[in-house]
DNA sequence: ACTATATTGATACATAGTCTTGATTAAAGC
DNA sequence: GCTTTAATCAAGACTATGTATCAATATAGT
């Protein structure tokens, strides 16, 4: 007996989120699905667009992309230089830790910064309701990377 | 005895931080930093561009501008849309309070957000170098216009 | 298989910037 | 005040990152 369902590919998940929003699962999408699961890091619509096998529109790749942003799949980030990338997001709304060396992403969690940002800006009168956080440095590994090669 | 010294306009203000740093005061600078000094709110290159009355090649508005962000003349100030504009900066590190309704910008400071990251990213053997946030919201204004027209 | 419609790809356009190059111009010395 | 010269500029080509339009096509449901 050999199990006939697998954990749902990344790929899979991807389109079963467009599926579930109510848009067809054709094959552009499928492709760019399956090349954002095999994206280790942040990516731009263009990086994408060159690694795709098959050449499509240009104009697919950015309204897919930016399909999956509203639905939740894919989360943007903003580059310590003001480049903004996109990389797959797990959670609901979190932020990043972004290693400035390597490029990797870390999710934080747990952390109040809501009602941090709710007592400091209760002077101002200002109410949230939302925020953008990005947070940058180095990672674990490259921090012994260059202790170890100093 | 009439006073000869006046409290510098934001344009001088500009024109010495760039003097400062061994840059020269040109005549499209000079013209730059007045209509820098004229603007309410958080601008973009091109909006400067459009406004500047003299026709003055693209490419110097956004050398200028990003001289002067170097300088610390400018911060930019990342939009809820993703949108990337510039206004003046007054002290040195410290976030926006972005009205999303009428677009006014409050400096918020006075806030921990760095202990409380430090804290938060301990877990992680994360080690921030820098940050950016930015926090959007109803400014007092456009709260009480909306209480009044409701 | 048929059909209504969602989606695509091509192309043009828009915005935000960078790079190169030859022409100007501001600042410093005389 | 004139000259020098290094800094700066304008113009235009180019890249990156999108959006809008629209005729052609693929998809899902029957």
């Amino acid at each position: 007996m050999t199990p006939k369902k697998r954990t749902p590919s990344v790929a899979d998940q991807i389109l079963e989120a467009l599926e579930e929003r109510g848009y067809r699962a054709t094959e552009p999408r499928r492709a760019l699905a399956a090349l954002i699961g095999s994206q280790e890091r942040h990516f731009t619509a263009e990086t994408l667009r060159r690694e795709l096998p098959l050449k499509h529109g240009r104009a697919t790749i950015y309204r897919t992309l930016k399909l999956l942003v509203e639905a939740g799949v894919l989360c943007r980030v903003l580059l310590e230089d003001g480049d903004l990338h996109y990389q797959l997001s797990q959670s609901g709304h979190h932020h990043h830790l972004l290693c400035v060396h390597c490029g990797a992403s870390q999710d934080l969690t747990g952390c109040n910064i809501e009602e941090m940002l709710q007592g400091a800006s209760a002077s101002y009168d200002f109410q949230i309701s939302s925020h953008w956080l990005e947070i940058y440095g180095r990672c674990r590994n490259c921090q012994q990377q260059e202790s170890l090669a100093a």
